[in-house]
DNA sequence: CTATCCAGCGTTAGCGATAGCATTCGAGGT
DNA sequence: ACCTCGAATGCTATCGCTAACGCTGGATAG
């Protein structure tokens, strides 16, 4: 028996080559978009692929060429809705570029990455990989990839920044704007909520923080920074602490959004108006950012557009071959967005 | 040059096979788990892989397989909360399954979808597909899809749910009962918010939602359904029309969490107390559910569970090849989750 | 003691496509 | 008329793996 009933309509490139009246190479190059074929073959070879409902068979030619066209998005990342813009900047891109994109998640951290990126990677051969944060700074994942031979990159890592082709943000930068623009509205009252310290954003945010209160000469109190794991149930914790007790800060800036709408809720539950009596500002501008009333002020990261520029990097690397010399960095930048959850403060002196 | 240097280690099954001193076929059984290897035959072979590091050609094995592993799941959904539960349901089943998961999505809706799908399919063939609403309703995808020969397994379809294998919920019947449990609060005012008309699911809440209050023998008034599309702002715009105005509803349902996201805001900004003074509730009970202050009452549809169910369907049904016989339909019912978004009505009669 | 069987393994022939030459063919040069 | 040359196309050998079948040799049956 020589054909078993393909799933596959089963014209193959030799079929097609046999209806045109050329040789399945020609078919090939007409496939490909090669230059050296003359208008009317290649017009033949087309027709005849519409007559047979020609598909090419996608594992051949990745065999054939030792390439998969898959790109895999390697992610651990709890934010739905930054996951989200992630996979639609992705997607268009790698539609454009002529590749397909391939999920892979592991609820674990770090050191048990390792081995689920191994086993991923033994089988799947991805041409590539996109490591956002905070699987980015996995030293595990990163060391089994360059083991492995395949070539990645990084959204918004924070180590090593320069080593490896990377999209970066300037998360420092926004954070000293975000709080020079609180310091203007008359703040010198404010909190802070850290992000989770696996990610490396969390701690440029709170550098870039640090920094203009610094610059604005104002002494920052201890217990006004307090830790947060970029979810909402860590911002609850986060928000009671901060606001508990009379002595409290005029503004509280959270490192992601999803805290800051726990802030709010908390502010709600104890009565207290924002922005009139508490600003809050946000970070990344996700949906849950205008889901909230009043909606948060806040840092916008183009994360689709983040995540475009790392297809493009790595589409581009991956056809120049490995003789392309640089490693290519993008930085895209942050923007403020200023919405209803800030207001100059009360005029109420505390001291 | 017989070899380039390849990406891959470059240890082929041939490599592996000999240094282990057996045939590459015997490699591949014991790469396949397959019984007739002897255990010592089998140990020496593992042993030369592990010193090889070999790593078996994925589009090889698709190749002389005729199957890709790979699975595609086309989205059109713009709720984030949802597809990222989607997503976390669907890997981990692939993962015990030994498939992978791609994603191809398309901002466009129903006919635009044709072109796309059949794009994809022509570039990727994947060994099945999986839709999730609303593209399960899409007959132009559908249509496509057959043509090509591509299985496909639907996630709560609305139409025609017993002609394909499919994972369907009782929306219907979860919508009656939130209705009910507002009935017995007491709410006899209850305002409407719809979803998306493209998905089936919004039918189907309304027609519970419908049915409990005419068992209840309430009359619903026309002015208290207003159209939404599952979208935060949409639920604004609805939420004002049912708030404005003194003779409102008690309660509100809403067809999804951010629709009831939005009445909370509405309310807030009208100075209404949620719940004392209005009751409200979401559905899907996404992120946004225990996002806000109050949290959501709401349904909560166990998403992952439906995309792991349909993962499972759909690689049994490969497995099976085409001989399986029944059309599989698996129903996962919803829960109901009551929390602080509502309370008995305001004592307060109106009529 | 021979026929049968089967676990265990090897051989062969593709799977469908592409790379790297080899070949053809017509145009232009001398 | 002959040669050169390059554009257009064909040939052949893989790419790495697995299906299908064939071959062994020892256990079992008669």
């Amino acid at each position: 028996m020589r054909t078993r009933a393909n799933k596959q309509s089963g014209a193959t490139i030799k079929d097609v080559a046999e209806r045109a009246g050329v040789s399945a190479m020609t078919v090939s190059r007409v496939l490909n978009g090669e230059s050296r074929v003359r208008d009317e073959t290649r017009a033949r070879v087309l027709e005849a692929m519409k007559a047979l409902d020609y598909r090419p068979n996608i594992s051949a030619r990745s065999l054939a060429k030792a390439r998969s066209f898959f790109l895999g998005l390697l992610y651990n990342n709890p934010n739905p809705g930054y996951v989200s813009e992630l996979l639609v900047g992705m997607m268009n891109r790698c539609r454009q570029a002529g590749y397909h994109l391939a999920i892979e998640d592991s609820g674990a951290t770090d050191s048990h990455w390792a081995n689920a990126v191994e086993l991923v990677l033994r089988t799947s051969n991805f041409d590539g990989v996109i490591l956002p944060p905070p699987v980015c700074d996995f030293p595990s994942v990163r060391n089994a990839l360059e083991e492995m031979g395949v070539p990645y990159v990084r959204i918004a890592p924070e180590e090593d920044q320069k080593s490896q082709p990377s999209v970066v943000t300037d998360d420092r930068d926004a954070a000293e704007r975000m709080t020079n623009y609180l310091l203007e509205l008359g703040h010198t009252r404010i909190g802070f909520i850290r992000g989770d310290t696996e990610h490396g954003s969390s701690r440029q945010r709170e550098a870039g923080f640090r920094a203009a209160l610094e610059k604005a000469g104002i002494t920052l109190r201890d217990d006004w920074v307090q830790p947060g794991r970029f979810t909402y149930r860590s911002g609850l914790v986060a928000a009671e602490n901060l606001l508990r007790g009379d002595d409290r800060p005029t503004a509280i800036f959270a490192c992601n959004d999803d805290m800051a709408a726990a802030v709010v809720a908390v502010a709600n539950k104890l009565g207290l108006d924002v922005p009139s009596q508490l600003s809050v500002t946000g970070f990344d501008d996700t949906q849950t950012a205008t889901t909230l009333w009043p909606q948060l002020t806040t840092v916008r990261q183009p994360i689709a557009q983040m995540a475009t520029a790392a297809v493009d990097i790595l589409t581009r690397a991956l056809e120049q071959g490995s003789e392309g010399g640089d490693v290519e960095i993008r930085l895209i930048p942050c923007e403020l967005i200023v919405r209803g959850s800030t207001a100059p403060p009360a005029r109420q002196r505390m001291n």
